[in-house]
RNA sequence: GGGCGAUUAACUCAGUUGGUCAGAGUGCCUCCCUUACAAGGAGGAAGUCGGGAGUUCAAAUCUCUCAUCGCCCA
């Protein structure tokens, strides 16, 4: 305790020593423990392969605030880390790698391919753990979880089996999102929809047996080689006469039927449509209605297969295009050709559009599992902070899909499913697989991340195992995540808690903001515009980077960021830094005075601070406990810098240099305690610097910052009276300031003060001189009824008394008469406004009593001031 | 096309159930390296609360409408 402090605040002195102690003394640790409450978060696993971006900083910080505060408020604080293993986009790393080694996927073998997999997961798979750790988290380290550990890994085939079972995950020949460069089915939130810039082309059909033709358009002519049915709307008066006739194909010659069906909208290019079923969702819809025939015309990499006249056989869908259209062009099937801006699904991971495509997969029948997940989210059992996103949630979950759960990838959970040898239609589904392996085929897809990610709060645990950890720490409290990802894996895992533990995952749900640049733009690789945390953390400290992006982080809007505000981070780490250094540095011998503070008869100053201590306390956690953590850490920002060190610590100092060494020693005991409450509750926010001031300030035996008690409020020293006499004497000495500032009056000049004031105030002026000479300079107080206004001096008016600074030659009239003048006017429009509303007869009958008493005060008071300022102007004339 | 959100000082944001003169930080201007801190201190300027209408004694706050921007879904 009470080591000279250093001048400035530097973080890397200590970050590191604190992060080790903390885990050398297993504080993150959490066992279950029925007589301590549990607190619960679960990480949202990190890619295995990824490195930590700001957007980590700003989700984990959140939950380290979480649990931490739970850590202190007694509670057995359990954060579970771990890793994810992103199964499409680590494939895609791992196929990169091996290309850029000149070896080809496809020309390994399943397990050799996995090796190498392995091999890299291992190589990188650790870093973003290690960047945690840096970051300050307080994850319990010894429960951090892969999803393709042993373990997690039978709970996903479990659940697979389970549902299986129950009937609700079927085999189907169904339309799916097609990545083909990845050669894989994608869920539709892989999907991104770019505006492209294209062309909409207008071909003939014609009409068998007629004359006529059928002109459809279409922004992708290469499906019309998959087209088995032209549509129109059922009430198209044009096209009326044509509904069930026959169309020729152009290229193909397939006879195809003119169909009617609401789906079409008459308004749309000519009104009629080319129907694609085995290429197109509406059209799918369409061919099921009218048992239209499904002809797949592409190959697993888009180009076109055998169902395609040979000519275009084996054409990319971009040459396929080319052919059609030039064909189609050359016997005068086109008709026209207009530029069209359209939207386009694109791989999230190929990074090219997908296609629809028609194939064998695994689905999840999800109508019968959303339901008490929708009603946990209505019936307010799970919270969303903020509350808005329970819309979009609810729209969402309204209208859910069919899950399509399988992949064609090897990275994974491959799917427990095997196909006897001699009838394929023989199933075997379980967790363990068959017991003569030798006469069975294991479906070579492995399940959609998502499948694995869904169970993550209860495969922690190796459900379905039954443990203890799993029955104490489940439901988990919190869950910090953004919103990009509801549908992916928030919904998901509500669906997954009722189904599989009849109960809820998480009680709250925190959505943090997007992050993006000066400019708007969202933080992205590609861009290139995500700054390295690493490189703040060396600048700023981390502390500094945590509180920083907490304080800039608005309540459910996105985060507009900019490095240079953590400066205001770091300022504040020097701030209250060198308060607690100089708190310190003014003990007597090194100690903490031995007072009770409940016991003495403090000082208005004393009572002050501690009165507002125990306000900002109380209006922390009411922020924090409603997830508003921008307004949390302004409030302790505010409270810390203006109440305590522009304020208390400047009135301290009259009592550390004075002569009363009772007085001396209280204001000690109470800027120590002021100084042991700010720095527990920062703690949440700012590990380090906290652990490490509180070496600082606490007794030798009590235990870490980070395992202390979290600073209950006492009521009893909230005191109005003393605030409202310190916003006087803040009053006296502001306007003190004010004059001598605005009169330039050297730092070194002290002034003197005489105030005419009745009796009340002139003691009050008296028993504050020496406070008031140590902030204001004034060298001296008379005050008084008696007092007269001295020559060549200046005013300041609080409420009805009159402080005067004799300025002797360095009185400037102009600036006095416009500084009374700006008072005279800004008065006068108030009152104005508030004798408007009290000849209001409606506003006096109608408003509460209260309000009309408070506006009838303000009048009184406010003309005594402008009595006052209007005399002293008058003076000056 | 449907939904959600935003619009308050030059910038980034607060503003609880309508009721003191609408606040803070940053930036800006003036002065000051005063023995905790220049990553600091003191003082100051700066806003028709996006536009319009309505409800009300009273609207930044509630309702409607328009505009602009962003996101999601189709």
């Amino acid at each position: 305790m009470t080591v000279q402090l250093d001048k400035v605040y530097t973080p890397v002195a200590i970050e590191d020593k604190w992060y080790q102690h903390w885990l050398d003394k297993h504080y993150f640790h959490a066992e279950v423990n029925p007589d301590k409450e549990p607190y619960t978060i679960v990480i949202p696993p990190p890619n295995v392969t990824g490195k930590l971006t700001m957007g980590h900083v700003l989700n984990n910080t959140i939950q380290d605030i979480l649990i931490r505060k739970a850590r202190m408020e007694g509670k057995e604080a359990c954060w579970i880390p771990g890793t994810d293993h992103a199964s499409i986009a680590t494939e895609g790393k791992i196929v990169q790698m091996l290309k850029d080694q000149g070896v080809d996927k496809h020309s390994l073998s399943r397990d050799k391919f996995l090796e190498h997999a392995w091999e890299w997961k291992e190589k990188y798979g650790g870093i973003i753990i290690q960047q945690l750790k840096k970051l300050g988290c307080s994850c319990d380290w010894e429960r951090e979880r892969f999803t393709m550990d042993e373990g997690y890994s039978k709970a996903v085939l479990s659940a697979f089996v389970k549902l299986y079972e129950k009937g609700l995950i079927y085999k189907g020949n169904r339309l799916v999102n097609w990545c083909p460069v990845s050669k894989s089915a994608i869920s539709d939130e892989e999907v991104i929809h770019r505006e492209i810039k294209g062309h909409l082309w207008y071909f003939k059909y014609p009409v068998k047996d007629s004359n006529e033709f059928m002109v459809v358009a279409t922004t992708r002519p290469e499906t019309m080689l998959g087209d088995t049915a032209v549509a129109v709307h059922p009430k198209d008066e044009r096209y009326a006469h044509l509904v069930g006739r026959t169309i020729i194909l152009p290229l193909v010659g397939r006879e195809i039927p003119v169909i009617a069906d609401n789906y079409v909208d008459p308004e749309f290019g000519t009104g009629c449509v080319k129907v694609t079923p085995a290429h197109d969702p509406n059209d799918f819809a369409m061919g099921e209605r009218h048992d239209l025939e499904f002809v797949n015309i592409m190959n697993d990499d888009a180009s076109m297969n055998d169902n395609t006249p040979e000519a275009y056989q084996n054409l990319s869908r971009e040459e396929a295009r080319k052919a059609v259209v030039n064909d189609l062009n050359e016997q005068g099937f086109l008709e026209k050709t207009e530029d069209y801006v359209n939207k386009i699904g694109y791989s999230e991971r190929g990074q090219v559009p997908i296609e629809f495509y028609i194939s064998e997969q695994w689905f999840m029948k999800m109508d019968e599992l959303a339901k008490p997940a929708l009603q946990a989210v209505s019936d307010g059992k799970i919270k969303f902070h903020p509350e808005h996103w329970v819309k979009t949630y609810n729209h969402w979950m309204e209208n859910i899909k069919d899950w399509c759960i399988s992949r064609q990838l090897w990275w994974g959970h491959q799917i427990p499913v095997w196909y006897h040898n001699d009838d394929p239609e023989k199933l075997h589904i379980s967790v363990d697989g068959p017991n003569d392996p030798e006469n069975w085929q294991r479906d070579p897809d492995v399940l959609d991340t998502w499948a694995s990610s869904w169970l993550w709060p209860i495969a922690v645990h190796n459900w379905p195992e039954d443990s203890d950890e799993l029955n104490y720490f489940y439901p988990t409290d919190a869950l910090v995540t953004g919103p990009d990802i509801i549908f992916f894996w928030i919904a998901r895992m509500i669906i997954s808690g009722y189904e599989f533990m009849d109960d809820l995952p998480f009680k709250n749900v925190y959505f943090t903001s997007i992050l993006r640049d000066e400019t708007g733009r969202k933080f992205s690789k590609s861009l290139g515009n995500s700054p390295d945390p690493f490189d703040l953390f060396d600048e700023y400290g981390t502390d500094a980077v945590r509180f920083g992006v907490m304080l800039m982080a608005p309540q459910g809007l996105d985060v507009l960021f900019s490095s240079t505000r953590l400066e205001v981070g770091r300022n504040f780490m020097n701030k209250l830094w060198n308060a607690s250094r100089f708190v310190l540095m003014n003990l007597e011998e090194g100690k903490i005075p031995d007072i009770d503070l409940n016991k003495e008869e403090l000082d208005l100053p004393e009572r002050w601070i501690l009165s507002k201590l125990q306000k900002s306390v109380a209006v922390y956690n009411r922020q924090l406990d409603r997830f508003h953590f921008n307004e949390a850490a302004k409030v302790l920002y505010d409270f810390t810098w203006n109440d305590f060190c522009d304020w208390y610590i400047e009135v301290a100092k009259t009592r550390f240099y004075g002569q009363d060494t009772h007085a001396a020693d209280i204001s000690r005991a109470v800027s120590i305690h002021v100084l042991r409450t700010v720095v527990a509750i920062l703690h949440p926010y700012a590990p380090f610097i906290s652990e490490e001031l509180w070496a600082h300030v606490k007794d030798i035996n009590e235990p870490d910052l980070i395992v202390s008690n979290w600073p209950e409020v006492d009521e009893t020293l909230i005191d109005d009276n003393a605030e409202k006499e310190m916003t006087l004497l803040q009053e006296v000495i502001s306007g003190i300031r004010t004059i001598r500032s605005r009169m330039k009056i050297p730092p070194a000049k002290k002034s003197e003060l005489i105030a005419r004031c009745d009796n009340g105030m002139a003691e009050f002026l008296y028993q504050y001189q020496t406070v008031i000479s140590s902030l204001a300079q004034t060298s001296s107080v008379e005050a008084g009824m008696a007092h007269e206004k001295p020559e060549q001096s200046a005013t300041v008016i609080i409420g009805k008394n009159e402080l005067y600074i004799p300025l002797g030659g360095l009185i400037d009239l102009d600036v006095e008469r416009s500084r009374l003048q700006k008072r005279s006017d800004e008065i006068n429009g108030h009152l104005n406004s508030i004798t408007k509303k009290l000849s209001n007869e409606q506003f006096i009958s109608k408003a509460p009593k209260h309000v009309v008493a408070r506006e009838k005060e303000k009048q009184e008071e406010m003309s005594a001031e402008l009595e006052k300022v209007n005399a002293n102007l008058e003076m000056l004339r």
